[in-house]
RNA sequence: GGCCCGAUGGCGGAGUGGUGACGUAACGGACUGCAAAUCCGUGAACCCGGGUUCGAUUCCCGGUCGGGCCUCCA
């Protein structure tokens, strides 16, 4: 199937023709590690990890590498560091940790490769080294800088016309600088900072080489897909495209460029760390709600644009997934069912959610179609399928609800009471008990065949 | 100031030059001892003003409002 996407560079919807078939690259920009991650934050990683899903999907498995780095060297992670009075190992190893048992609880899952700024020094030593024997970099005071006026492509991703940006600098200009629009690949380390030795001195690399440098190594020179968030595209991955382009000789970096939009609050005001009204992955589970529930919720927009994080939204998923669940009841399978093709092809049309949501409410009577499209969609409630043992019965929804037989015994008591209540037309005693257990969150239903039950 | 994007029912949110998806919420009915769940049904929207067109929510221009980027940021 075809699957087509919107490339930001061109600004149209591009088919994907993977570079090599048998092995589709894509490369999103990660999280530099120095704290929690915050939803807004995971939009990309579930985003990217669905359309990752979909390549899967229609290349086969083992035909698609995604890469995502750990920025892992940052000045606002030495800064933390210093703070704590660590190492910034401590620092890194810390908030990775974090950030993938946050993603894991979305359902997001560990990329094939997940390359390391510190690991990658070597090789953005050598580009930088590349950049500057070509004419592209130069150095000045321990520093080494891209010469942007001298790539005539600069801009193009962001659509922003250099002679402006320059006009438009508000940051004051280091006197280095041979344009105010040149940005840092090198800066110098002072001895108590983080650095490596290169041919300009001790020193670290600028943010924007990391990516190049990693991409280059993990993946190639020119990848089919590179993704992150929309505020990524300027400067850092117009800088990554300059330098790129510039160190292999005209290659392109990236065949699609991809963009997710941001997560507002509900205010009219976006989601940032520096404007402190972040709400953190962390909170929202301890808050009570499931993985699947935020990752719906992530995806009821179309990833591009803009969407209001609001209780309101986070309870419209819930009651979704919630009738999922119900729908699906105990589901006996020994093996995933396959995703509905509707389900696929809305996805395959530039990862259009919605019209995929539409999809799944038209199959909603096919258990076996619902049940393979969940798990294809990677909701974290609805994934039992692929560890059970074939032919045994299950009950969706138990892997984030733990099961406490001791609960459903106790339950298993009262519903029996109850049963006994109403056939004596005992409605004041039934009503207690049903009341009783709704305080405790666990809902009866009276079906033909008895009572059941579940947690609200 | 420069650049860019958006505006669809109570809410969320696709899409389209000609009957405006889907979800969620609301309401009515069936079912139920009553509920819940389920089923059936109902009402409900394309920011404003021009233009192009036989016809515009959809295309073009202007405006208003909202948001983003230009500085670390998903």
């Amino acid at each position: 199937m075809a699957i087509r996407l919107y490339d930001t560079l061109s600004r149209t919807k591009k088919q994907l023709d993977p570079v090599d078939p048998a092995r589709v690259a894509m490369y999103v920009c990660g999280p530099t590690v120095y704290g929690r991650a915050h939803i807004g934050n995971a939009r990309p990683a579930v985003v990217f990890d669905t359309l990752r899903r979909l390549l899967r999907h229609d290349y086969g498995a083992e035909h698609v590498v995604y890469a995502r780095n750990i920025t892992d060297i940052d000045d606002k992670i030495i800064a933390r560091a210093a703070a704590e009075d660590v190492p910034i190992e401590t620092i890194t190893r810390r908030y990775e940790g974090f950030y993938l048992a946050d993603m894991g609880a979305l359902g997001v899952e560990a990329p094939d490769l997940a390359p390391h700024a510190t690991t990658s020094v070597p090789e953005m030593v050598a580009m930088i080294g590349t950049l500057v024997a070509k004419g592209h970099a130069y150095a000045a005071q321990g520093h080494v800088l891209f010469d942007v006026p001298a790539f005539a492509g600069y801009g193009a991703l962001s659509r922003r016309p250099l002679d402006e940006m320059i006009a438009g600098a508000r940051v004051e200009v280091a006197p280095y600088k041979r344009s105010p629009a040149d940005f840092v690949l090198w800066k110098p380390s002072s001895g108590d900072q983080p650095g490596w030795d290169s041919p300009w001195g001790r020193g670290r690399p600028g943010w924007h080489i990391e990516c190049s440098a990693m991409i280059a190594q993990s993946l190639g020179r020119t990848i089919d897909i590179h993704g992150g968030g929309l505020d990524l595209q300027f400067p850092h991955h117009e800088n990554e495209l300059a330098q790129s382009t510039c160190a292999h000789d005209g290659a392109p970096l990236a065949n699609i460029w991809m963009h997710n939009g941001f997560l507002g609050m509900g205010d009219g005001g976006k989601m940032s760390k520096s404007l402190g009204n972040v709400v953190t992955v962390e909170d929202l589970l301890a808050q009570g709600w499931h993985g699947e529930v935020l990752r719906l919720a992530l995806l009821s927009a179309h990833y591009r644009q803009p969407l209001e994080w609001t209780e309101t939204l986070l309870e419209q998923s819930k009651a979704k997934i919630e009738k999922w669940r119900r729908l699906l009841g105990p589901f006996p399978s020994g093996q995933r069912p396959a995703p509905h093709p509707d389900v696929v092809a809305a996805l395959a049309d530039d990862l259009n959610t919605p019209a995929m949501l539409a999809a799944l409410s038209a199959i909603e009577s096919d258990a076996e179609s619902l049940l393979g499209s969940l798990a294809f969609l990677g909701l974290p409630g609805f994934q039992r399928a692929d560890t059970m043992a074939p032919g045994a019965a299950w009950r969706l929804g138990t892997s984030v609800v733990a099961d406490d037989g001791h609960i459903d015994a106790q339950v298993a008591a009262q519903v029996a009471a109850r049963t006994a209540a109403r056939a004596a037309r005992n409605f004041a005693e039934s009503d207690r008990i049903r009341d009783e257990l709704a305080a405790a969150g666990i809902i009866l239903e009276d079906g033909a065949g008895g009572t059941t039950w579940r947690r609200g």
